[in-house]
RNA sequence: UGUCCUAUGGUGUAAUGGUAACACUGCAGAUUUUGAUUCUGCCUUUCUAGGUUCGAAUCCUAGUAGGACAA
């Protein structure tokens, strides 16, 4: 049982080719597989190159591909980069725009795995006559024998995606729109260790990276500052901020459980329900439970975003963390939204199951139960969840896996 | 043109006459492979001009501005 926990035996003579980014974790993993007999290549992604959105004036990516190759020397593995610029922009950057400007919060670091990493790249990694594809995620994969007794199923194995173990970096999150073809390739060579582990082999293995600092912001893109990423093509647009009170009466619907649609649906916010307490630049560029870059003060309790209406370019705001438009009972994903890395669990219509679930990474699971209707999943959770935001991907976990995900609509 | 009230940092407020504080905003940093949240730190203030006092945001006078009453 606990055997299924652990990576696939590894094979001696198996290729890999690891993305290495110029960072620890990636670094690491590299090592480790080269430790377990596995023939490795490095191989950078250079996704994007657009110096003048980033906000250290320096040219991050180069630095980071020095690094990797300093990584892969060292460890006397081949290295090479590989330029995923074009795919980027078409499959990342234009999707983010895309969302942005229908008043959506997308995750990009999502897609990025989902299209980029696990895909363009995983395809030119096959090319290289690789059998698997390996990143610095704190994640784990483990595998189901399925019973060959059973007719109906094809192949012999089921792949499973499992929470990092360090509870602190766990990033399954953003590999949750992987799906079993993509999840077969996969190896995460550090899924088993704490970052502070990752660290201390790095040091041991006298890995260059070993302090280098954890990276953040958009992943390839770095950090930016967005509302200047953003107004290179989504125009500034002056609208109004309004509060809506907490006792509004917009809140108190569909707290009925059997109203499945009522409870899951964003709250209706309408300019009436509230007064003008100030002006925006543009509804598209503010996300729901978002507290600063209001710029309007003289409150006592600070003002959160619970609501964002890019037709009418208005912001809707409530005062006070506990304000009930923060917070919603439950969620909807369409159909055509739903994925399921375990297809084998998938629900069919009329089905209901408890599972924990995330709306946001690093939030801690909540208990909620899902229903599958025929438009698509129902997810009502046991407590009211904090920033529920269309764009955004809820994953849904048995446990420690992660079962599937969806977006937020 | 008459009477009354108010006037503090970007905003809202606090400070028995002893040399300004709290919240919100903003900025910076920490955390974070989604600029969400959270955490830490920082900036800026007593309308103007006189006067009383050892000493005034706090008292007095005038001015200015805003509000209320006032036909």
């Amino acid at each position: 049982m606990n055997a299924e926990l652990h990576p696939p035996t590894p094979n001696k003579r198996k290729r890999v080719v690891v993305g290495l980014s110029g960072g620890v974790d990636s670094s690491v993993a590299a090592y480790l597989l080269k430790e377990q007999g596995y023939e490795v290549i490095g191989m950078f992604m250079k996704n994007w190159h657009d110096d003048s959105v980033t906000i250290s004036n320096e040219c991050p990516w180069l630095d980071d591909s020095n690094d990797a190759m300093i990584v892969a020397q060292h460890l006397g593995i081949p290295f090479q980069a590989i330029d995923l610029s074009v795919e980027y922009k078409e499959r990342i950057v234009d999707y983010m725009f895309a969302e942005y400007k229908a008043g959506r919060t997308p995750n990009p670091d999502v897609l990025c795995n989902r299209e980029i990493k696990f895909d363009v790249f995983l395809d030119a990694a096959v090319k290289l006559g690789a059998n698997y594809v390996a990143t610095g995620h704190y994640c784990r994969k483990a595998i189901v024998e399925k019973d060959a007794c059973l007719p109906d199923r094809q192949g012999s194995q089921i792949f499973r995606l499992i929470a990092g173990k360090d509870p602190n970096k766990d990033q399954s999150y953003f590999l949750c729109q992987l799906n079993q073809k993509q999840l077969e390739k996969a190896l995460f060579p550090i899924g088993e260790l704490l970052k502070p582990e990752v660290r201390a082999i790095a040091k041991e293995a006298g890995l260059s990276t070993a302090e280098k600092k954890d990276s953040q912001g958009l992943c390839f893109i770095g950090k930016v500052h967005l509302p200047d990423f953003l107004q290179q093509r989504l125009e500034p647009k002056k609208g109004k901020v309004i509060e809506v009170p907490f006792d509004s009466a917009t809140f108190k619907n569909g707290y009925s459980e059997s109203d499945l649609t009522n409870i899951t649906k964003p709250y209706e916010l309408q300019p009436n329900l509230g007064e003008v307490v100030g002006a925006h630049n543009g509804a598209h560029f503010y996300t729901i439970g978002q507290r600063r870059g209001l710029n309007i003060g003289g409150y006592e309790k600070p003002l959160f975003v619970i609501g964002i209406d890019t037709d009418k370019n208005v912001i809707y705001t409530g005062s006070g963390e506990d304000h009930p438009g923060l917070y919603r009972r439950g969620l909807f994903i369409p159909t055509a939204d739903e994925h399921w890395i375990r297809e084998d669990l998938k629900l069919s219509i009329g089905e209901s199951k408890s599972y924990l679930a995330r709306i946001r990474y690093r939030q801690p699971l909540e208990k909620c139960a899902l229903h599958k209707k025929e438009e698509g999943l129902y997810i009502i959770f046991e407590r009211p969840q904090r920033g529920v935001t269309p764009g955004q991907f809820a994953a849904w976990y048995g446990g420690e896996e992660l079962v599937g995900s969806g977006v937020i609509s």
